[in-house]
DNA sequence: TAGGATACCATGAAATCCCATAGTATCCCA
DNA sequence: TGGGATACTATGGGATTTCATGGTATCCTA
């Protein structure tokens, strides 16, 4: 399963070129298309990203009926609208397009940052103002995660000697 | 499950390389990832960890539909933007990032606190005084800590599992 | 043929691997 | 039960590989 960790900037070069960071790659290693899929985030001025599998599993799950509300259908299908497929050049690279560039106002740095099942970029100065105010938002309502759900794990663990 | 025990002090050498406990390393042993997620402890100076099963859990509970608030959610996403994942190398080390470091105001030496399911890491004198106000808190308030069942689902929460 | 895009090559810095060592706990055998 | 041998843990340093990044050449399209 993809899990999508810790934070990065890197650089945009003129030609648009980012490298996704190693460690996006190699989860993201072994499906069925070398690269990402990159979408505008609906509400936020930034880039949702995930693999291929992801689009793959919501496109299917998508034909089940009665699973998601009118709402959800039209936001899916302005998602499959918006995404692209970017393909990791031999260095990791992928080119990044005009417009998502211009949606998360990015020039010449990108900020990855791991979502868990998904990962974001951002124009590096705006996550830090989403940061702040997320933090602010969870403070002012009494939120805390206290990674509480726990979920039994998968197979129990072989170690235990 | 995963059961972190004990207290350990141990070095952190100039490239940051810090050996794991070996019990720790043995309790991780099996998991699909083989070294700890760390990230930021939210209110503590520390540094919390866990294997990348519960990491893995966590995430594929986000997918679930209705289990968290929307803050919760941009929480959620905070501490997986914030976790770093760190792979032994095969003497059982890991680097820990100059962030963690300095969030936790760690330098030469390290402290690994077992914490049941997950664990921390902290600079020693500062979890000395953690500790101690602890006790005195406890004391004052005449609490004592009793066994009782696990608690399935927090109270007015449907529940759930 | 011009323009944009893609593939190929080069490089410095940083992370990772590999080897070496000392101290400690454990085991084995008499 | 004592003593030596052995295995393992924690630690240090050097060598190698990987990563991110920049540039140049080639291709396709218009």
């Amino acid at each position: 399963m993809a899990l999508f960790l810790s934070t990065t900037v890197n650089k945009v070069d003129k030609k648009g070129r980012v490298s996704v960071p190693a460690p996006f790659r190699s989860t993201l290693a072994g499906q069925s298309f070398a690269g990402i899929v990159a979408f505008p985030s609906p509400e936020l001025g930034a880039i949702d990203a995930c693999g291929i599998d992801r689009m793959e599993a919501l496109s299917a799950s998508l034909d089940e009926p009665d699973q998601y509300s009118h709402e959800e259908l039209d936001l899916a299908r302005l998602i499959f609208a918006q995404a692209e497929q970017l393909a990791f050049d031999d260095t990791g690279r992928v080119v990044l397009p005009r417009l998502l560039g211009a949606h998360a106002h990015i020039s010449d740095e990108i900020l990855f940052v791991g979502n868990g099942p998904t990962f974001q970029m951002w124009q590096p100065q705006r996550y830090k103002t989403y940061h702040q105010d997320t933090l602010k938002q969870a403070a002012s309502k009494g939120v805390s995660l206290r990674l509480r759900p726990i979920p039994r794990g998968r197979n129990g663990n072989g170690g235990g000697s």
